[in-house]
DNA sequence: TTAAAAAATGTATAAATTTGCAATCTTAAT
DNA sequence: ATTAAGATTGCAAATTTATACATTTTTTAA
């Protein structure tokens, strides 16, 4: 008889593994392999291991487990911890550009990255130079409220 | 009248600043900001935003946005990765946006330049994004399907 | 060991989310 | 300007997920 924990390994090993689209299917391919449980049961399992859902191209939607590491940095992404090097903001056309410390501009525009926000497309960064790309349609301000963000004193 | 654009970044931040456990709550939320639309609109935006919902201690339920990290962990996770670590295509103010996992928008850039393409004056690439400058003159559509020639998956 | 308490589960159903379709609105091309 | 192609949306229905309640299983404490 299989225990609860081994079947929520289990779950964990699938949905790194696979791309499942719904919890039928888990229910499914943990029959598979001897895991003898109800969608509702699965449910609360999904809960417990705080899967979550999203989509994705190839499948519609798909569970995935987020990081700890992801979880924590979002969360922290309201308040945030002071990043060094920062030096100027200043936009051209429709892009932003901040000019670093030498060496800076990989880990500010690293750290704009990983906000992951929706206003900014995406950056490039050279040694002390960082190219903000701004999605069309937003707003010097829509950028420069994402960045103060990170960088408040960017935005004084 | 408010944009989809609008309405897409409202919900950015409302699922940002906020714990938001339904699909209703939010349609309410929204509405309040001036934002009328009903639950299957919404559901198609969280789709397009890749929210996802996960467990929460204190309201069951939460939507949140993962960031690009993990999403960029789940698709190594998933064992096809498309050629050479591109993840996606994106225009924004005549340019083309790629986004490549860490580390692989250089070889992808270079790939571009070497095919050579009359509609692609040039490319500029950090580590993880890479700037695609169109001729003047050129589409969007032109800048597609030339770089369908190399990624078919950038273009779908 | 045994009784009480807590945890886990299934059933049935409620709640929430997704989607096919038709209509409407936008964008692009001529 | 006109037309064609594409994008966006609401409605209603289908699908998927969560949960109240009852029952069974496991754990704890005497």
């Amino acid at each position: 008889m299989k225990t609860r924990t081994q079947r929520l390994l289990a779950i964990r090993k699938i949905i790194e593994n696979n791309k499942v689209s719904s919890q039928e299917e888990l229910v499914e391919k943990l029959a598979k392999k001897g895991f003898h449980l109800t969608q509702a049961t699965l449910s609360r399992d999904l809960k417990y291991l705080r899967a979550a859902k999203i989509a994705d191209s190839a499948r519609g939607y798909i569970y995935f487990l987020p990081s700890r590491e992801t979880e924590h940095a979002n969360l922290l992404a309201g308040e945030n911890f002071p990043l060094n090097g920062f030096v100027s903001l200043e936009f051209a056309w429709h892009f932003g550009v901040i000019r670093t410390l030498p060496g800076y501009a990989p880990s500010i525009a690293s750290a704009i990255d990983n906000i992951g926000s929706w206003q900014v497309i995406g950056t490039i960064a050279g040694d002390d130079t960082i190219l903000v790309i701004p999605r069309e349609g937003t707003t010097k301000e829509d950028v420069k409220n994402m960045l103060a963000r990170l960088i408040p004193e960017a935005v004084q």
